[in-house]
DNA sequence: TTAATACCTAAACCCAACTTTAGGTCAAGA
DNA sequence: TCTTGACCTAAAGTTGGGTTTAGGTATTAA
């Protein structure tokens, strides 16, 4: 059993956003011994559950409906997978759009290094779109197309 | 040149979106005709350039101050440089969280898959924190870590 | 001529996710 | 005793990134 203190420094976390979430219903059921919240290893995997789905893009008023759902014993367990499953989904689709920034990063900094080297833009123009080297026409189509 | 309506169904982005991102001076300098938006190639480059920077995770004040930087001639080529590689960087940082959280996601399927084939979570009880199949304890341990 | 479109502005509004404020309880140590 | 520190609440405030509203202009099409 942890105070609200510990798991703020458990988790780097500031007390007042450990707080919000139950507050908003993310740790239903938690004890309390004469108003004093206890975090058991219940809430601790729920906390792990919270930044999980908050980093896949879940609202907080989503993550409060699973929170629901685990209370709800085995007949919830479908929707719980299904939400996993779409999240997951979700993920893959978010760091395939990051590789695509990444590429338009990746020739940005080609970009001004060649821009800095030269003093000038010029010789880059008269590349684009199409006469780029060969490594950097990619990144460049592929942020472009 | 386009309208703003046109670029605002180029990008699928609402034309108030794109009066937004002028007001806060994204687009230093675009030319008007009897007050009417041009938006030229320039800007067309210029918003592909704000989208990178914003799935970057950059906000819309520093994304202004590299459009000023833009406007300052080669003076500038260094600092853009730095933000991009700095830019580069946090996202493959953001990239190694998202593939973190997707090894969570993935336990948890694993989870609910194996709770429904059970009936209840008591198996995987069991099983945890050290004693789960090779694969999914991976995925649990890097998550769990 | 009038009606529909596409553009314009300034200012108010919205929303999620926190954070801060103001005021209070309770236990331990000096 | 009294003060420090860790906890509590309700409610107001903040921030970022837009969106909506209210009112106006200018061009075209029937």
């Amino acid at each position: 059993m942890y105070t609200i203190g510990q798991v703020s420094e458990m988790f780097h976390l500031p007390i007042s956003t450990l707080r919000y979430y139950d507050k908003e219903g993310l740790f239903p059921d938690m004890e309390r011994q004469s108003g004093i919240r206890k975090f058991s290893d219940r809430e601790i995997e729920a906390l792990r559950v919270i930044e999980c789905l908050k980093s896949s893009g879940l609202e907080i008023r989503e993550i409060k409906q699973f929170m629901e759902w685990t209370t709800q014993g085995s007949t919830t367990y479908p929707q719980r997978k299904q939400l996993f499953i779409a999240r997951k989904e979700a993920v893959e689709e978010e760091i395939r759009q990051l590789q695509k920034t990444l590429d338009m990063l990746k020739y940005k900094c080609w970009y001004y290094e060649t821009a800095i080297a030269d003093g000038n833009e010029e010789r880059i123009a008269a590349m684009l779109p199409d006469r780029l080297p060969l490594e950097i026409q990619k990144l460049y189509d592929n942020a472009h197309g």
